[in-house]
DNA sequence: TTGTTATTTCGTTATTTGGCAAAATATAAA
DNA sequence: TTTATATTTTGCCAAATAACGAAATAACAA
């Protein structure tokens, strides 16, 4: 039950899901989704973390960025299907669409150069 | 996304997703549902209310009672999916085991009997 | 070392949410 | 009709949450 619940908690919330859409692309930096989503980079972190704890993204550090992706098959089946149900549900809608059309933008930028952007 | 969210946030808080599995025996009124959560009769209310605008629960008005029940294999996938997720990840959690042998001693009671305990 | 930069944590604020009791509504019984 | 009863709505309070900016942390660069 507890594992199930932090997944919905995280799942309430459209920014979250928005992220988990957009990781579908591949693992992305917190400054390429702080760029894709507009809101403060400490405000993303905290989505971030939200999700990590439910299980539904994992992180990897390399260099000076920290690189969130979706998990693999070997994740939990309760992750694996909380993932099929919302991309069949979203994978194909307007915001899912949106955000893909900017992250395909954000993905041609220079790393770095997003990232002073936000450092300022 | 409108309609995913709706669902998500339903199913973000525990007492809500307990009616959902309590329903699988069957349809209950409001009084069962509120003896078998112990909560006011106001609360219950608005957690059905919030499940019946995501569209996981329907009702019934008969005689003075409200019955609320899953809804049929008529609903949109969505929904559909959403409950085959939770049944699957759930069905057998020791929260809903325990609901079921409540419930079990609830379906017994003369439903009158039920209801006054709570008006007076 | 010292400074630069990416991310997280902390503190604050505004909003939302879950709970209750009381009032309002709707239906059945007398 | 009047009364009783089942449910919903309303108003309130406390707790949780999403957002921000500032401070702290971690890692690289000079």
């Amino acid at each position: 039950m507890r594992e199930f619940m932090a997944i919905t908690k995280a799942l309430s919330d459209p920014n979250r899901v928005r992220v988990l859409l957009a990781l579908r692309r591949g693992e992305l930096c917190v400054c390429q989704i702080t760029e894709l989503f507009g809101l403060a980079p400490s405000t993303i972190s905290k989505h971030l973390s939200v999700l990590n704890r439910a299980g539904l993204i994992l992180s990897r550090k390399s260099e000076r960025w920290v690189y969130y992706r979706l998990p693999d098959k070997s994740a939990p089946v309760v992750v694996r299907e909380a993932f099929d149900w919302a991309k069949k549900s979203l994978g194909k809608s307007a915001e899912a669409e949106a955000d893909a059309k900017r992250l395909d933008k954000i993905l041609k930028m220079d790393l770095k150069e997003i990232c002073r952007r936000q450092c300022r």
